[in-house]
DNA sequence: ATAATATATGAGCAGTTGTTCATACGTTGA
DNA sequence: TCAACGTATGAACAACTGCTCATATATTAT
């Protein structure tokens, strides 16, 4: 470890480092998430980080429903459960259709369910 | 849809909706994920909704590695990763051991690992 | 056209979050 | 015991979030 004791190109913020694991971070220099992927996976996990738009998720994983019916079973405001499920559907987690006056959300693709399923194993251990 | 045109037990809301889906309504009432378990799936995903968070995650997938390791990789300050890591190790999704003067912080299960997996290949799609 | 229904949306406010700065704590070597 | 190092933590502040309230939009029936 004596390269350590003067500043080096690996370790510009201070002069030694014991803990260092010099190798394991030149290697991954190079593969580390881009900052755009790291902002894009941050913001799909901050879609799920709401108790209501967790609530509304497990709703909807029993089949698709419409906004009313999602309110019932979720127990808050008409205007909530709409702000809620406009978060979800930009971040790419819901989808709905028409029908009449009514729009059915559902479940956009199985990675939400698989998310859902892993967070739910995740806590309860 | 007769009965819809008063106000029911199913329907305390309002009068009648006819996209209403009463059955499954019904059928989901008793199966809703619990006030308490949707507070900490939603608590657990607030740990993986900042960006900083998701970078250091991704970081600790390539093995585990000590504070100042981190904070080269990512490129925030000491602090900043501290109070970071802090939020993690709260949510459970990491874990650390002592060895000298570092501290060398890894990912807690493989829970971890699916979640952030699952996450970058819904948004690269 | 008009009214009723189902849903969406903008503004505003209270509560929360992530960073920085300063400082404290824990470990090691002299 | 003391100094240096690696890491943790509390306070403070700007930025963000989720709710409510009021209102707008879209669809259907009359």
């Amino acid at each position: 470890m004596e390269e350590n004791k003067e500043q080096c190109f690996e370790c510009p913020h201070h002069l030694e480092c014991g803990g260092k694991n010099i190798e394991l971070v030149k290697r991954l220099a190079d593969k580390m998430i881009t900052e755009e992927e790291a902002y894009f996976v941050s913001e799909l996990f901050k879609a799920l980080s709401d108790m209501t738009r967790v609530r509304i998720l497990f709703c909807l994983l029993g089949g698709e429903m419409c906004v009313c019916d999602i309110q019932e079973l979720v127990g808050v405001t008409q205007s909530a459960v709409s702000h809620q499920l406009r978060t979800l559907k930009q971040a790419g987690l819901v989808k709905y259709r028409r029908e009449g006056k009514s729009l059915y959300y559902s479940i956009a693709d199985s990675h939400v369910s698989t998310m859902l399923a892993t967070g739910l194993e995740h806590i309860s251990e």
